[in-house]
DNA sequence: ACAATATAATACGCATGAGGAATATATGGA
DNA sequence: TCCATATATTCCTCATGCGTATTATATTGT
């Protein structure tokens, strides 16, 4: 007996894939050696590695993340050396994130990793058609900045 | 001072894109009143109205998800009064899921508020863009499966 | 028949995310 | 100045998912 695959549903699908990506970029780290990396650092670490020294806050609109989220996710990055926190000079409330030594050392090799991880990931798809699904998902990320106004 | 967003990262991308639309969805289910409704729970209730009485583990590949986290999301869909187990007759160590009265009404309605909701998200988007997008995910799950074996 | 293996379900620990409440500090009028 | 409001961060609870180990039962090979 076939178990039908609720495969037409496009929430279904994302979410879908959003775990296998997740899981084959885990593995890639794991496989390279890159033990300090996990999966949902490279949003944070994409935007310190652009802008080292961003207050919380702002990390968390840059990786599209509620703050109390990034709280967990930062502790985790402390607790793994890749990052630490120092009080910022102009607003007692905050706190600047700064990449370690080791923070900035990972840069090449997952940049690396993602790349290859993500190839073999969208192998056999066109490049245009993975352009165009790109702009699709833009598209769906404005779109739900717009319903929130 | 802007800060630069990964948005050409496709795994940052489509992560994103699942937490908006999972969270657009269960924005909708609360708007429309249906409470006992999660957004997990939409996975294996499409399997469940397709195939009624299925095993743990079959709605876990159907859903694509783990049977150790099938076997949460059942005991939450159970809490929430949307289905129940049943020991299967044939394997004494296989349960059969089964859908209560709750769970079979509110098919209508979810139905409903998932298609209102996946409009509003995809809107803007051309009919043969968002198919092209669910084929390149589509392409991606079966990526992932080869690439396991 | 029985030992080895496979399968079904669950339990546990952890990562990752949201949302709401609490606290501390800034900021913007009256 | 002082009070109301806004902002930055954290804490707590919860949902959602994985991976590993455990237990119970089936299945398979000899």
């Amino acid at each position: 007996m076939t178990i039908p695959h609720p495969s037409q549903c496009p929430f279904y699908l994302i979410s879908r894939v959003t775990l296998q990506v997740t899981s084959a970029i885990k593995k890639g780290l794991a496989d390279a050696g890159v033990t300090s990396v996990r999966p949902a650092y490279i949003g944070v670490l994409l935007c310190l590695w652009t802008e080292d020294g961003s207050k919380t806050v702002e990390l968390a609109r840059c990786a599209r993340l509620e703050p109390s989220t990034m709280t967990g996710l930062l502790d985790r990055m402390e607790r793994d050396g890749l990052i630490f926190r120092e009080p910022d000079s102009n607003d007692r409330r905050a706190y600047r994130i700064f990449l370690t030594d080791a923070g900035r050392e990972v840069e090449a090799p997952v940049q690396k990793i993602t790349q290859k991880v993500l190839d073999c990931v969208f192998s056999g798809i066109g490049e245009e058609d993975l352009a165009g699904t790109m702009k699709v998902l833009q598209q769906v990320l404005v779109n739900v900045e717009e319903g929130r106004k």
